[in-house]
DNA sequence: ATCAATATGATACGCGCGTCTCAAAAATTT
DNA sequence: AAATTTTTGAGACGCGCGTATCATATTGAT
């Protein structure tokens, strides 16, 4: 079965990268040319892809299945960058705010792509739900959840475990692409302010939990909290 | 000529809702369908409707000429109550937590309701950016940014209008579906954890919008953010 | 009761996505 | 260089959505 065979490789590759061969090059090709169209604005469709680097539906259908699998690999050759980058603050507050700044404006580069992946997971959750399709991991919590963690890691020590979970909670909830569709395209605020208010946001968020677990206990969390 | 008078139909029902006849009977008929396979966690076609309504796929497209003109109704239907909702109290915090504490366990009700509504929108996004389809509304910015407002409206004098409109920003990443897509798909937090950090991330960001503005201006913002 | 208007249903069509089959081309082995 | 394996391309297929057409049933007015 050729078919299992070229299946495998899709994750083989994951394995090892520097796989030579025209497999992998043909692969690299399609990679390049839908971060390209994706980076554009768009969101190709695998055979559109595949016009576009000029192979057969065939062949692209063989190294992206679907496209999901085209946005996942696009995502996670866009993100890199990010995954590995370092505050070189030890104070959380500040490299909260250097996570955003770094991670939301490649967020918005790639802002048609991540659009994508949402909309694909939200799609797999509807077919969940429906019957169809079983244990698949239906939404993949990306790597939003470890970057907050880390940078908010100085506050590991002190803030209650419960505390420090609830902050990296909420700063999840204005991280992703969430916001760019939040206040960009409802709101209709430009680059510049959907930073602004997403930063101010975490900030007040940070600055909160800290607060409350200076003053003890949720001293601020009874009913108006007066201040 | 049958189609456009038809057509016309759909919406001067959203006028005069009294309306008699089959065509309204119908309609309704089919839209209670759809809300209960909705509710039940489905996210249906409009051929599936037709189906469980037992009406022919030829006539339920009349009425819902898409999925998303179905979903539409179905969330306006929804969400009817909580948008002529008003809270008894005029201190901020706590309008919003009451405004929480109704809108959330009905978005949970709806939630494949207003997942797929998310999902439809990220769909006429991506085909607005690819050129196809021209000037539609694209998002179609819900009623969550008035009902934050209305629900902060008494801070309105005691803030700037630039803060003042920053916190409903803020808030409103904090309100949507997404809240259900991070927390509970993501995190894997339960139905009262969910409602527990969005809640406690409303506070937070209302006192500290309200703190900033007594303590004059950016009196915590110095760390991040300095513009 | 009759007749026009209108609502419904059955059917067929186009279109795009994803799958499959098979033959030709390219690469690798011997 | 020849043989074999692997990769590619071209085309056909099924499927679901949305559209269009036409005949039939239902409604409402005269």
């Amino acid at each position: 079965m050729g078919i299992s065979r070229q299946q495998a490789t899709t994750d083989d590759d994951a394995g090892e990268r520097a796989e030579r061969g025209p497999r992998a090059r043909t692969k690299r090709l399609m990679l390049e040319t839908a971060t390209r169209l994706m980076q554009a604005g768009a969101t190709p469709s695998v055979s559109e892809v595949a016009e576009a680097a000029e192979v057969s539906r065939a062949t692209a259908y063989r190294y992206f299945p679907s496209q999901a699998a085209l946005v996942q690999a696009v995502v996670d050759e866009g993100l890199g960058p990010i995954l590995t980058w370092q505050s070189t603050s030890d104070d959380a507050e500040r490299r909260v705010a250097d996570l955003f700044d770094n991670a939301m404006p490649r967020i918005e580069a790639f802002e048609a792509t991540f659009k994508a992946a949402l909309k694909l997971s939200l799609d797999q959750w509807a077919r969940r739900q429906a019957g169809t399709l079983g244990g698949e991991p239906a939404f993949t919590r990306g790597h939003r959840v470890d970057l907050l963690k880390e940078a908010i890691a100085p506050l590991k020590g002190r803030l209650p475990p419960r505390d420090f979970n609830r902050l990296a909670q909420a700063l999840s909830l204005i991280f992703g692409v969430e916001v760019l569709i939040v206040l960009k395209d409802i709101w209709g605020l430009d680059s510049r302010g959907t930073r602004f208010v997403a930063q101010w946001a975490a900030g007040a968020l940070v600055r909160a939990a800290v607060a409350e677990s200076i003053d003890g206990g949720d001293g601020a969390n009874t009913a108006a909290v007066v201040k």
